[in-house]
DNA sequence: AGCCTTTGACCAGCG
DNA sequence: TCGCTGGTCAAAGGC
């Protein structure tokens, strides 16, 4: 890894919190340490946050991410039919102070459906980092 | 022909 | 009030 996080957030990285910290939204900054560095330790893979209100259904596309997360989805699989079986269309690409990686985004493709997608990748193609915003009201 | 990506410009929030 | 930054728009070009 080229990046390291600072002593603050190792600390408060601890196993419990990535057991609880993915449950709900209410910590959401929470979960967001706690998995970026509960997923340090395999780099190929992107580290998802869900942003915003999580509903039954959201978790539930939440823990098919968390599945492909775990070893099938391959890291540049980035298309219009994406990783979580939506389709999406990219709208715009930003480079980010600070980090090293540009940042896209995304919208859902589905009439009707505002569900945007942030995905900041790497200079091979591999995802850093997956923000979801909103939930989607189709399957 | 239609949809998508790219990319520079614009807008809004914040310090 | 101003400048910076993240997020969005929209025209142009490609597939």
């Amino acid at each position: 890894m080229d990046f390291q996080f600072p002593v603050e957030f190792s600390e408060e990285a601890t196993p419990e919190k990535c057991t609880s910290g993915s449950r709900t939204d209410v910590n959401v900054l929470d979960s967001m340490i706690a998995n970026a560095t509960c997923s340090s330790d395999s780099p190929s893979n992107p580290i998802y946050v869900q942003s915003e209100t999580i509903h039954e259904e959201n978790i539930e596309s939440h823990h098919h991410l968390l599945e492909e997360q775990k070893g099938t989805l391959p890291a540049t699989a980035i298309g219009r039919t994406s990783d979580d079986g939506y389709n999406w269309r990219k709208y715009g690409k930003k480079l980010i102070k600070g980090s090293e990686h540009p940042r896209s985004y995304y919208k859902c493709n589905h009439e009707n459906c505002l569900v945007k997608k942030k995905i900041e990748c790497a200079h091979d193609g591999q995802i850093t980092e997956i923000i979801y915003k909103g939930t989607h009201n189709h399957p």
